[in-house]
DNA sequence: CGCGGTATTGATACCAATCAAGAGTAGTGG
DNA sequence: CCACTACTCTTGATTGGTATCAATACCGCG
């Protein structure tokens, strides 16, 4: 891990959605105002509130985005994999950050102050269409889970984040696809709106029939055509 | 209205977030590429799915943008009032439209196709960063929405639902601010994911209890601390 | 070995959906 | 002008999915 730091070089950054479509001497100017940080595991990189002062990105590892209540109640925003960015939509909006960034295991961050970024941009126009690109997903993806929450029973919307989670970051094994964050039933429970409870209820019944297997946090999914009836079954 | 279309000009484009920071010579070449049209009440500008060849903008009236499900299920993303964008983040992504927009009273429309769009990014690159802003902008709200509605009960959310637009479309008259959009109980409903019957039990009550006033679909706040008390109370 | 964080599982309560019926209200056309 | 129709709104009765309350079990770790 320690390693990819020593080896990050500017190729690294045009994998990453930002940074699509920049010639190579681009990605040198961006990787030149750069900072790399490495996050031991639950690192806080951000809290709720606290001024915007950066745009983060990952180069490795996982964070988890969350927005809290005023009283103690949390939503799992979304999982930042490698190659995304966050916390940069404060940086044009009011300046303060919406919700927490925590690393969920050791990783390694990249990020740029506020000054760097507009500086790269007014160089790069193409950044500025990155960012609405991605944010513009972002924006579905939202308003997708809101229909869910809005629509869906607990059942289908637990099976849909487990289908999520594995498009963005699963790796295939030879006894289904694992998702490679470590999910806590209450990850899973404010990811989709319901009580840790009623997850871990749901979870062991589909383990007990076989559709998945959990161990450590590490949800392997070994039955793909089930989770997705349940998905979509509007029965459960 | 027929006349504002008349009186349409550059100065016009000013005021909207699309084309904050804008000299006047480029707001005029901005006009200069944009279709104007006229759309009476229930006018369908476009529906889900379909594929996205224009930026819109409402320069009048109000706009519903709702999305389906595979079943019935509707719900209302957002209503756009004038000056605001819509329909304009599926440029940026797959191209598809994510959901419909119905005008829901006689609007005016202005609106520009994606190449004349790019092509005005190119020679003014603020418009990027505006776009950002906006998406950003909503992006949050959504975000807080779907916070909402995971942690808060129906009686909290339609009272969200009440300020949030009197916030965004409301003019203050002497018994109380009136929101502006036509809102039938459905729709109330379905811009909190609740059953059109559970909206029409606690706007009654409210009615009665003297906290707001319904006269066809015109949906005036009364007891501004009333209902913010509801939309804050944990217990309701 | 005990301890904090995580997970399981049963019993109960309750909010809001669903089922069901009827009462305004607006627009249409004879 | 009035019947006719469609749509919105109201209101009652019942059901059921989840939260809530409560207790216990598990597991890595100092």
């Amino acid at each position: 891990m320690n390693t990819a730091s020593a080896s990050l070089t500017p190729e690294t950054l045009a994998g990453m959605g930002l940074f699509l479509g920049l010639p190579s001497p681009a990605l040198a100017e961006v990787m030149a105002c750069a900072r790399v940080r490495h996050l031991p595991k639950d690192t806080t990189v951000f809290v709720q509130g606290e001024a915007a002062k950066r745009c983060h990105a990952l180069i490795e590892g996982h964070a988890r985005i969350a927005q809290s209540d005023d009283d103690g109640a949390q939503l799992v925003v979304r999982f930042i994999g490698p190659g995304e960015m966050f916390g940069t939509v404060a940086l044009f909006t009011d300046g303060k950050y919406p919700a927490e960034a925590v690393a969920v295991v050791d990783s390694i961050e990249i990020s740029w102050t506020e000054a760097a970024l507009y500086d790269l941009i007014g160089r790069h126009p193409q950044i500025a269409l990155n960012i609405v690109k991605i944010i513009g997903t972002r924006l579905r993806e939202v308003q997708e889970r809101l229909r869910e929450l809005a629509t869906q029973r607990v059942a289908s919307r637990i099976a849909r984040v487990l289908l999520r989670l594995a498009a963005q970051g699963g790796h295939a094994g030879s006894d289904g696809t694992t998702i490679d964050v470590p999910l806590t039933r209450k990850d899973v429970a404010e990811m989709c709106g319901a009580t840790l409870h009623t997850a871990s209820r749901l979870l062991t019944a589909w383990e007990k029939a076989g559709l998945i297997t959990t161990r450590h946090q590490r949800v392997t999914i070994r039955k793909f055509a089930g989770i997705r009836r349940i998905a979509e079954d509007p029965s459960h």
